[in-house]
DNA sequence: GCACGTTCGTTAGTAAACCTTACTAACGAA
DNA sequence: TTCGTTAGTAAGGTTTACTAACGAACGTGC
C-alpha cells in the first residue's frame, strides 16, 4: 500500500467526477441555474444542461421555478437537490455493547432509527448482529436505497477489510466486500474516528483541512488532508491513544507509559476526576494540556488551522479544551501563523452515524 | 484557501493523465514494450500506441530494438525514456549567501553547476541576482528546455508566490510568475523543504507517504501524503522549527522557549556540541530524543512508515538519529503497528536543486 | 519443412463526452 | 415596438478511447 497505483482515467471517469461536480454545486448552494452552474464549474451550457438531465432523470435534482430576479433577459430555471430521493442506511460499531443503526435522507437528516444491544456478543456472533441490523434497515427504508454507510472501531483499509478490531475481536474481516454481496447494495466500511471527521465536513462546514479528535473508550483520530482521508501505511493512521505523550505519566494496558489514552479518553478521565474531584477543572485542564502537547507538533508538521474534538461535552467542552487550545497557541505561535480554530463538536453522539452518511454521499454521489 | 475548487475535467486533462501514466512507467521501469503498457495501465492496447506516438513526437521516449526474449509470438518492440531529450533547470536559494543553480538531465542527472555568491544581497537585490542566475542557466542549457524548478526558504503558495522569507527579506512575491513571464519557459516555485521531499520519492525511492525533515540554519519539512505536497491552510505546512518541544529548552529569538529549532539547527546543534565537545554524543542524543518527541504525534497521526532527516551528516547521521529512532519506537509502537523506517537522507547538499527536478518532472510530465 | 498457435502492433470503425456555433424564448429598457 | 441581454436547446464537429479484425513475426509440433 505505498505507491498509490495510478488508474487510467476514461471518458466515463471524466463523467463522473463532472457529475459530482455540478452535483456538489447544487448540494450545497441555494437554487441554481444551468448558467449559474456553467459559471460555476467552467463547463459549457451545452454540456451542464446534459449533465443536469442526467441527474433529473435519477431525481437527484428537480427544477423548481424561476429566478424572480428583476433583470434583463430570459429568467433562469431553478434547480435544487431532492434530498429525498434515496435514503442512506448508517451503521454505528464503535458504541459500546450496541449496535447503532439509521436511516438518513441525502441531506442528513435522520428518519428511522434502530438501535441493538450486543449483549457481549464479539467475532462471529457480533458479525451476524450486524448483517441483521443491515437487512432490518434495508427492510425498514421507504425510498430506493443509495448505500450503506459503517463506521467501526479498529483499523480499516481502503477495501473495507477490517483489518483488527479488538473490541468485536475481528481480525482481516472482509466486511465491506460481505455486506456489499450479502445486501446487493453499495457499502462502504471505514474507521469510526475516520468517518466522523468526513461528517464534521459535510455537515459542519469544516474545512479540506481538518483533524477530528475522537475521545470515548479510547483516543482516535480522523485526519483530513486536501480533502482525502489519510489512511496510511499500514491504514492506522489517526490511531494515536497509544503514542506516549508524558512519560512521567500513568500505565497504559498495552504496556508502556504516559500514552494519551492514560490523560483523556473517557474511562481515563472520569477515574482521574473522581479521584479528586474538588479539583475537577484542574485535573481537566492537565488532561487538555497534555492533548496540546501531542497535537502542537501536527499542527504544526501540517500547517492545520482547524482541530475538532468529539466527545462527551461535559468532560470535553470547558477547561479541558480550554487548556487544549492554551497549550497549542503558546506552542505553535508565530507573528504569521494564523491562530488555531478548536472546537468541540457540534455532531454530539451521531457523529459516527452521520459520518457514515457522508462516506456514502462521497463515494456514491462524489459530494464532499 | 480552504476548499480546494475542484476542476471540471475535459477530454484533455483525461488525456494528460494518461499520458503521464504512461510515461511514468516508461521512465521507471526498464524497458518496457506497448502491449507491457496496455497491461500495467489497463488502456487497450490502441490506445497506448497512439499515447506512445504522441512521446516520441516529443522526443521523450525512443524505440530502442526487440526483446530478445525466447517465446512464441512477435518480439516486442522495447521503449525507453530518454533523459537527454530535455534540460531541466535548477536554482536553490536556501543556501547561506549563494545562489546554487544547475543544469540536469531529465533523469536527474547533474549536467552544469553555475553557482553565484549574494554577498549580502537580500530584497530587490537578491530577486535580481535569482532572474540573472535563471538568465544564464537558459543560457547554458544545451538542449531544449523543460522548466525551470525553484526552491527557496520561506513559505510559499500553491501558485509559487513567496509569502515570507526572512532571510532573503521578501514578501508576497509572485516568483513563479515573474520568472515565468520573463523567461518565457515553465516555471515552478516552492518551499525547499518540500521540493526536497519530492526528490527523496523521485531519486531515493521513497514512498507516497513520507516526511522528510530538513536540518539546516532552521528546521524544516517536508510533507507527502498520498503522493500529494502537503501546503496547509496558510501554505506552512513544515514549517516545525518553532514548535515547541520541551519548555525547560533554551531560549529562542522567536520569543517562545524550548522551539524545536533551539535543539536541532545546525547553529543549535554546533553551539551545544561545542560547549560540551567531550560529551558529544550525549549533547547529540538528546537532541535527537527531543526531535523523536516532536515526531511521535506526527508519525501516529499520519500513520508514517518512513521518515527521512536531511542534514549535515556529521551532525545527524550518528547518535542523534539513534536516539530520534529510539525515542519514536518507545513511543508510538505497539504489537501492530510495523517499525518506522527512520534513515538520514542520501541526496547530500543538492537534494533542494534535485527538489526543485523533480518538482519540474511532476508539474510538466506528470512524472512522480 | 510447414501448418498452427501466440504475441505484437496497426488499421478501421464506433461510442462517449465535450466543444463551437447558431438558434429560440423571455425578459427589461429605450 | 425595437433592441440588447440572458437562459436554454439543437445541430454538428472534435477529441478520446474503445472493439473488432488484421498482418507480421515468432516458437512449437508433426
Amino acid at each position: 500500500m505505498q505507491k498509490t497505483a495510478r488508474r487510467s482515467l476514461r471518458p466515463e471517469d471524466a463523467r463522473r467526477s463532472n457529475l459530482a461536480l455540478v452535483l456538489q454545486d447544487i448540494y450545497d448552494g441555494p437554487a441554481l441555474s444551468r448558467a449559474d452552474l456553467a459559471r460555476s464549474t467552467g463547463l459549457t451550457k451545452v454540456t451542464v444542461s446534459d449533465l443536469v438531465a442526467e441527474l433529473m432523470a435519477s431525481g437527484l435534482v428537480h427544477e423548481v421555478g424561476t429566478s424572480a430576479d428583476a433583470r434583463p433577459g430570459k429568467p433562469s430555471t431553478l434547480l435544487t437537490f431532492d434530498p429525498g430521493s434515496r435514503d442512506i442506511l448508517a451503521i454505528d460499531l464503535s458504541a459500546k455493547d450496541q449496535l447503532r443503526g439509521a436511516i438518513f435522507t441525502l441531506g442528513g437528516t435522520l428518519v428511522t432509527r434502530i438501535d441493538r444491544r450486543l449483549d457481549g456478543a464479539v467475532g462471529e456472533e457480533a458479525l451476524r448482529a450486524a448483517r441483521e441490523l443491515a437487512a432490518e434497515l434495508i427492510a425498514a427504508a421507504t425510498r430506493p436505497v443509495l448505500g450503506l454507510g459503517v463506521g467501526t472501531p479498529g483499523t480499516v483499509d481502503a477495501a473495507g477489510r477490517v483489518l483488527r478490531a479488538p473490541n468485536l475481536r475481528w481480525r482481516d474481516l472482509p466486511l465491506q466486500e460481505l455486506l456489499s454481496t450479502e445486501l446487493g447494495i453499495p457499502v462502504r466500511v471505514q474507521n469510526d474516528a475516520n468517518v466522523a471527521v468526513l461528517a464534521e465536513r459535510r455537515f459542519d462546514g469544516g474545512p479540506d483541512d481538518l483533524v477530528r479528535i475522537h475521545i470515548s473508550r479510547g483516543v482516535g483520530a480522523g485526519v483530513l488532508v486536501g480533502g482525502q482521508l489519510v489512511g496510511g501505511a499500514a491504514s492506522d493512521a489517526g490511531e494515536i491513544g497509544h503514542v506516549v505523550i508524558d512519560e512521567n505519566g500513568a500505565e497504559c494496558p498495552c504496556g508502556k507509559v504516559g500514552c494519551l489514552e492514560t490523560w483523556i479518553s473517557v474511562p481515563a478521565l472520569t477515574a482521574r476526576v473522581q479521584a479528586d474531584p474538588q479539583h475537577r477543572d484542574q485535573v481537566l485542564a492537565e488532561a487538555g494540556t497534555q492533548l496540546g502537547a501531542a497535537l502542537a507538533p501536527v499542527v504544526g508538521m501540517l500547517g492545520l488551522a482547524h482541530v475538532v474534538v468529539g466527545g462527551p461535552s461535559e468532560l470535553v467542552d470547558g477547561p479541558l479544551l480550554a487548556a487544549t487550545r492554551e497549550t497549542i497557541a503558546h506552542r505553535t505561535q508565530s507573528d504569521f501563523r494564523p491562530e488555531l480554530d478548536l472546537k468541540a463538536s457540534s455532531l454530539g453522539s451521531d457523529a459516527v452515524l452521520m459520518g457514515a452518511v457522508a462516506l456514502v454521499l462521497l463515494s456514491e454521489l462524489g459530494v464532499a
